[in-house]
DNA sequence: ATTAATTTGTTCGTATGTATC
DNA sequence: TGATACATACGAACAAATTAA
């Protein structure tokens, strides 16, 4: 079973930045190295019980920092200089 | 050619819950008996005309609800159990 | 033994409608 | 009103497992 990992419905933060603050972290913290997959879009919304929909404007904003990079049909990636970020 | 089966997509159910319901039926009627395959996902797809995702979402239910089970590169089954729900 | 075909599994892209805040 | 979230659906591509030729 998927991790379960916590955000608050109620805070002035949206639950899809909560999320992407929280995936940024682990990115910082070497949790999740450069090269490496992201979980994918379906474990991310078992994870933090959300839509996938949240769970992708999650990523979008990933995606715009340059944290993680999206191939089609492959997943979602850290980016090479992500930790230096 | 594959037996056409009526969806209402503007019904209140969604289409992927008419076509568990619909497969229930067949499954209770006894169409379709228990350590026998149902019909493959791409054969349901031309049935029912959907797309291939909301097959799945039907059998996931039936999984779910214990009425069938399935085995990848082979196929998914109706249950020994099936009829007893 | 190899290859091709079939079938299910996985993953992302996109769109629509509804509801909530 | 606008931003956010959820549910649902269709599409496309490729991987993995199984079976048939």
């Amino acid at each position: 079973m998927a991790t379960p990992r916590q955000i608050d419905p109620r805070a002035p933060e949206p639950p899809y930045r909560q999320i992407a603050a929280d995936l940024a972290a682990q990115i910082a913290r070497g949790d999740l190295r450069p090269g490496r997959p992201v979980p994918s879009e379906k474990e991310l919304v078992e994870e933090y019980g959300v839509a996938r929909n949240t769970v992708r404007s999650a990523l979008s904003v990933l995606r715009a920092d340059g944290l993680v990079y999206t191939v089609p049909g492959r997943g979602t990636y850290v980016s090479d200089a992500a930790s230096d970020s």
